[in-house]
DNA sequence: CCCGTATTTATACGCTTGCATAACAAGCCG
DNA sequence: CGGCTTGTTATGCAAGCGTATAAATACGGG
């Protein structure tokens, strides 16, 4: 008899692997806070022993970086999924969009919880902030060209300050609801947050968006 | 000769200490995120002993929590200060209000810092959870009462669910707005973030307020 | 079928962490 | 001015961290 209690193991692929060791390091940061997220934590949780993890990963760092990303990319096509959808009428693909951020797949929990630890993280940590920038411009543009397709649409197209700021405002509307209902879900109905932020942009743009209270119903 | 490598030393009060240990820990959570605020880094910066900590707080925890409290303390403070100053028309308190939640003393880099630290471990900490819904709650009345007052100036007395959908609204604006400030300060000028949230906040009302394009100037 | 190689595991190392403890000294009270 | 209280320091400890390294195993090509 060996006595061998060496585990037995089966090789992957090196994508499969990369993928169950972000994964696993999302899970742990959801659940105990990014200093929860311990290279023997994710290593336990991705069924895999701890030493695997530097042999995909330079390091630590470069594991949280690729998670990090990985949550911006699951924020980012969730709203990108919703213009694609429609191709209907600017005010409709602006109402779309808005409801995709603050609708049940990404007014989250364990996403809030994700983007709360990195976000902290990102002060202290440049690669981080990379990441976290690139994602917060690509949200912001998509914002600005959809408010300037519906004040078209309007017939009072805008010029690019007024449209900046018209951007800035609404994606703070939307960043601020997003925090609320992740941090006290319970405290809104079903869709509430949506329906606000509509009428708000609504009222911001003066204009009526389909799906809000002066919107002919 | 002694030899005593011993540190002189002078005897503090007990709230001196407190207060300087939670301002260390408030240092050190800026500049290095939360996992920077260890016992021996805020002791260091204290000038004391890491010991000492243990004197005046039963842990690290408790420790943290003080210094969480502090930090909503001076957010809110700040805020209600500027309500203090101004008994005049609501639209003005209401306008000053926005301007001071969004101003240079609030939107700071070093206070978002500390904001996100808290707020990434407030989702496993509950103690922390706590603190955070009670200071929460306090400014989100203080933006229903401010709306309410506003809109029975202008002959508009709204009933509580419209009042609440509107602080709720403004509340995240404001909030949107704070974050945008602080992690990309350099984006925006001075005042800028103030004026689009006021424009935004009128918009959102229906009035006009003190210090927007549509207010007379 | 067996060898070679790349994947995976196991173990150990150095470091830091929060916390416990005991020695020490500052300042008050008699 | 000497003793006592207690604020304060210094030291040590066990646990946990990220990382380095070498052995063991799976699995494809000869």
């Amino acid at each position: 008899m060996t006595a061998s209690g060496r585990r037995k193991f089966r090789r992957e692929g090196e994508g499969r692997r990369r993928r169950d060791l972000i994964e696993a390091t999302l899970d742990c940061v959801a659940e105990n806070g990014i200093e929860g997220a311990t290279v023997r934590a994710i290593a336990q949780r991705a069924g895999v022993s701890a030493g695997l993890i530097r042999h995909y990963f330079p390091g630590k760092a470069e594991l949280l970086q690729a998670a990090y990303a990985a949550v911006v990319k699951r924020m980012t096509d969730q709203a990108k999924d919703a213009l694609a959808a429609r191709d209907a009428r600017p005010a409709e693909r602006l109402a779309a969009f808005v409801r995709a951020n603050l609708g049940p797949p990404v007014v989250d929990t364990q996403i809030f919880a994700l983007w709360a630890g990195f976000i902290a993280r990102a002060h202290a940590d440049t690669a981080l902030a990379a990441v976290h920038r690139e994602g917060y411009l690509g949200f912001r543009d998509e914002v600005e060209s959809l408010v300037g397709a519906v004040l078209e649409e309007a017939g009072r197209p805008a010029d690019m300050a007024v449209l900046r700021r018209h951007a800035i405002a609404i994606n703070a509307i939307i960043d601020g609801l997003w925090i609320e209902g992740c941090m006290a879900s319970s405290l809104f109905d079903e869709g509430e947050l949506a329906r606000i932020a509509i009428a708000s942009v609504a009222a911001q743009l003066g204009v009526d968006l389909p799906g809000h209270e002066g919107s002919g119903r």
